[in-house]
DNA sequence: TACAATATCAATGTATACAATTAAATAATA
DNA sequence: TATTATTTAATTGTATACATTGATATTGTA
């Protein structure tokens, strides 16, 4: 691989690791030396994580590692809600043709069979994982709305906020079951008013259906104190 | 001025304007002795415009200008409309602050007495320009929702899709002070749900009011052939 | 001591040489 | 002639030397 990919891969990584703190300072010579590789990939890896959002710099000199607040991680998903809501409103405005219709009842029946049995074992959690980001990408490339696409793989570039990182935590285990039939019944209704071409419809159940991310991660804890506390990309979320 | 931002405006200029065709390769080498630079300034600038949605790479070896069809300047228009929403929605949530209704209703008031007046002279409609600007930015910036900025941001870079290249077209003179006098008393009814707290109703007629950008080109022209003609950034619009 | 001017240092910006990779063109063979 | 190898050219990726700029430290003077 290119060594500028694998900087902005490794670099991306660390941040949302924690190792990487929000508030320190990259330096280009310090980086270049962390990763044995000239200056010039840093460089290159530095002005697509600004553009990312990951980094900001001040005074036009030197990058400093964004820091996020739990509030921008709700913000985020409320951000992903209305941008969802509008491609599930669109597909509905234009009509939907039969091959996406087709993939994303593929995706349900999916979804249909996986809930079947009791709890998810380790290899149905990945499948409806799988399934679940099929399903959203779906709905987003299935808009045909180029901005729109842009705009949420940006958001996805924040941490906690894509629909993938928000299928699953690791913690609250059983909990998860619930919560994936409860999004998955979701999917069906957004189908179902899709195909109905009920545009409106489909756009309030979509834009509703991305706040399951909010319960996904302790937000709502019942320790107020940790509602504005920064935290730090990686660091753990539930108590 | 640093030569990387040189290039990176001079690059984006020229693509705007048509000078630099979509689907055009770009060269490093090329680009470096047009602009008179050596070819780093040049590489960070096409990386940059890669991110901002310009370019895109097929082959992730050298980069093509993106081309944009009206529809997608519709549709930039449409993610413009759920975002300035949410922000109006989420302030009139959170509760609008003392500063902000104070500067929101000081462009209220500056448009109040613009339009006190006929029809627009140069100099009112650079003033009636800046107001706007300064509107949307408030709404934006006092939703205090990072994503939110930064996906707007992005949407920014779409030719046409902006919330200040909305504002006015060249032609269609008088019909800019009917259209923008409309637009004023939108923003009237936005501050006034936002100070009632009335959230969904602040984020409908936010939403609505970016659908004026649609009528500010004439993308409604009564020739249906222009409604899927590709465009060039830069080209006329109004036929 | 306090302040200002200068000098030193460190970091980023730029240019360029070299390496590696991919596309093109030519030659060779069936 | 068509197709495959091989060579050539062109382009991008990487490293590094040099230039420039901003920050820091030091020195000189009031």
């Amino acid at each position: 691989m290119k060594q500028q990919n694998r900087v902005v891969f490794e670099l991306r990584k660390q941040i949302l690791n924690g190792e990487i703190r929000p508030g320190q300072r990259l330096a280009e010579i310090a980086l270049a030396e962390k990763f044995s590789v000239s200056r010039t990939p840093v460089r290159h890896a530095l002005t697509i994580l600004e553009q990312e959002g990951y980094l900001t710099r001040e005074d036009s000199r030197s990058y400093l590692v964004r820091s996020y607040g739990v509030g921008d991680i709700t913000d985020a998903i409320e951000v992903r809600g209305v941008l969802e809501g509008l491609a599930a409103r669109q597909i509905a405005e234009h009509g939907i043709s039969r091959s996406l219709a087709r993939e994303l009842n593929a995706c349900l029946a999916e979804g249909d069979r996986l809930f079947e049995g009791g709890a998810f074992a380790e290899e149905e959690q990945a499948r409806y994982f799988n399934m679940n980001e099929r399903f959203h990408g779906l709905i987003v490339e299935g808009s045909g709305n180029a901005a729109l696409q842009d705009a949420l793989k940006l958001n996805d570039k924040i941490p906690f906020a894509s629909a993938a990182s928000i299928a699953f935590r690791k913690n609250a285990f059983d909990d998860n079951h619930k919560r994936s039939l409860f999004a998955h019944m979701q999917h069906h209704h957004v189908v179902e008013a899709i195909e109905a071409g009920e545009s409106a419809r489909a756009e309030a159940l979509m834009k509703e259906h991305a706040q399951v991310g909010k319960r996904g991660m302790n937000l709502f804890g019942d320790d107020p104190a940790t509602a504005e506390k920064p935290i730090y990309p990686g660091m753990k979320l539930t108590a």
